[in-house]
DNA sequence: CCAAAAGTGTTGATGATACACCCATGT
DNA sequence: ACATGGGTGTATCATCAACACTTTTGG
């Protein structure tokens, strides 16, 4: 049977929150075609990998990082996007805490985090696939457990509210906040220890819990 | 530069709502593999097409049907899906009104609609790329005003009812129902006209407005 | 008149927001 | 003592489920 081949690569929007803002990591491009301009990180699918498999062995290799969640984000197969050949990428997203830096890898010494809003002028159509991530990203924080992928393996109810609200750009009410998450049932695993703090009373510590749904919703509309 | 090639195709869940069933447009495999099972319907991309591009013009080739709604669902690529060669499967959900049959197109001769509920052993990975649209659609129920891309350009505020109520599988209270979806700014566009019907008070019509997101949701959680 | 389906009003429960207030620690 | 941030109580408001009720047609 005859057929028109394809490349098919895995393309990687990797997020985490450093400090006030939502970061992405990107990689500059070392070859022709968009020498210098940051891309997303990824790479062609090997011909005996399954397509989550290509994105884990992509994530690993372009950062040491724990990662706290990864799914599949969309297909993108313009018939142009890539001037060599035809390129269909199917795009993943990444969560993962935040680390001190990502480990310089094999393919990408230099990846390093941007901040989304930063992030402008990709390589190829990876302007459309950040933005496609990121509005994924903020929407399933509403009704899912996802925002616990952002922090470390244990966390306050502090930090979680942190993700929320830079991950939102939207200050939400530290009390009612709380309130919801200690108040959905298998959201939140308190471990009985406490954290000593710069200078205020010390939180509980919690893991994530088996809970994967959050209901009801936490909203972001303005109102 | 070397690459793996790889074949992509584009499937389609095109889902409609018939009498009580939430229904599938499924055709007859006539070749192998899997010949005489049922499938999806879908087809090779062409070098110079985008994948939306291609979704569009297999559901014309294989349906003559009113698209409502068409959108990307997820992509599929383990490694042995297809016995023959490496395969990658971009899917699509589209939604359409309920057609009185499938007008026999070029491809697919014996195109037919299916309950999705007996829709069981499809070919290749069929099973779980249909399973993943009804779930998406259902989901997407709750907070878009994707339920009137089921219906026809003009509608009753009871045959949407019906829509919800056929693809949750669940009764809604006719009363809140009314309430809800006409007090949602606009999601519906009266056009003054009414139905006659066979023994009650006329209905009014219907177009859909310009809404998009629904806000509050419809939930179809139990509770 | 009666049946059937459209559409309205009302009520009690539930959840969200806003904010006053108390608790535990470092300096 | 007091600043800082963690955590609780409570009033007000919006939304929802439930269901009695009215309206408009066909037989």
């Amino acid at each position: 049977m005859a057929f028109p081949p394809f490349a098919v690569t895995v393309d990687l929007v990797v997020l985490t929150v450093r400090g006030d803002d939502l970061c992405a990591l990107l990689v500059r491009r070392g070859e022709e075609p968009f020498l210098g301009r940051d891309a997303l990180p990824g790479g062609f699918v090997r011909p005996d990998e399954d397509l989550a498999a290509a994105a884990t062995r992509e994530l690993a290799e372009e950062t040491g990082l724990d990662v706290g969640h990864l799914e599949q984000l969309a297909s993108y197969g313009a018939p142009d996007r890539d001037p060599r050949q035809r390129v269909v990428t199917v795009a993943h997203l990444a969560l993962v805490p935040d680390q001190p830096a990502p480990t310089a890898g094999t393919d990408a010494a230099d990846a390093r985090w941007v901040p989304v809003a930063q992030a402008r002028e990709l390589a190829f159509d990876h302007d459309r696939v950040l933005a496609d991530g990121v509005e994924r990203a903020r929407a399933k924080l509403e009704y899912t457990a996802l925002a616990t992928a952002f922090c470390g393996p244990e966390f306050t109810v502090a930090q979680l509210r942190r993700v929320y609200e830079v991950v939102w750009g939207r200050a939400l009410d530290p009390r009612n906040f709380h309130r919801k998450v200690t108040g959905t049932p298998g959201l939140l695993d308190p471990t009985g220890e406490t954290t000593t703090r710069d200078g205020g009373r010390p939180a509980q510590l919690y893991r994530r819990g088996p809970a994967e749904q959050l209901h009801p919703p936490l909203l972001r509309a303005d109102t």
